[in-house]
DNA sequence: GTGAGCAACATAGTTAACCTAGTTGGCTCG
DNA sequence: CGAGCCAACTAGGTTAACTATGTTGCTCAC
């Protein structure tokens, strides 16, 4: 990991842990796997995984203790309707793909009008 | 500043620029003043203002845009709007009918430039 | 056996440095 | 005069090092 979607690694690690909260993998009350873990587990540095907690943290979806772990909040108190979360999360990935694809047949766009002459339209 | 409160300094920093936007002292649209001229202006270091600025950025109260600024964003766009669903479905919407429009001209444009040549370049 | 202390590991905060990238405005040169 | 380059400023991302602080379990001395 972390790819190369143009998505900052410590957002990508973040989406990938709120998915897992909010698909259940990571049930409440259990704690994250340590950030050297996380670090080892995306490949990343412990700095991005400590960005990518903080995060989570500010979002309230996780409570993090010193000295014993980050802590899955429960349901319950959970700050948004849970599917909202998940909606955003997944739009986030679908307009960055979007913005990627987007930016490539602009590219291929402005290269191939360029030689060919002109502009049509717009 | 900042301190000492025990509150870390990131967070008084978050804190007070939220109570200004929420207190109309920073205006919708208008930019936040630039990272190092916060950094001074709180005798903070760089880090600890852009650390401040995420969380805003996380929060939805701020937008930052490389090159020009962080801008307070539109009242009407502020946080925890009941209707978020709302919104939610709308952002959905918008972004299928990008998806198919970009598709289509995903196609157009590779049948086209198959069509008349290998491609081009780059 | 029990308690004190210590070592190892955990999150959290702070700072600093370096790099990328977008915007803007001014200056130079053709 | 205009086009284009360039310098200065902007936010954003990444990494690394150091510090502080809390938790837990082990060992060792008594």
């Amino acid at each position: 990991m972390v790819k190369n979607t143009g998505q900052p690694a410590y957002l990508q690690i973040a989406d990938d842990l709120r998915a897992q909260i909010r698909g259940g993998s990571l049930a409440p009350g259990t704690p994250l796997p340590s950030t050297t873990k996380l670090a080892e587990q995306y490949d990343a540095s412990l700095s991005v995984v400590k960005l990518a907690v903080g995060v989570l943290r500010t979002e309230g979806l996780v409570i993090g203790q010193q000295g014993k772990g980050v802590f899955v909040r429960a349901a319950d108190e959970l700050p948004l309707a849970p599917e909202v979360g998940d909606e955003l999360a997944e739009l986030r990935a679908t307009v960055q793909d979007l913005a990627v694809r987007l930016a490539k047949v602009e590219e291929q766009l402005a290269t191939s009008t360029t030689r060919r002459s002109g502009r049509s339209s717009r």
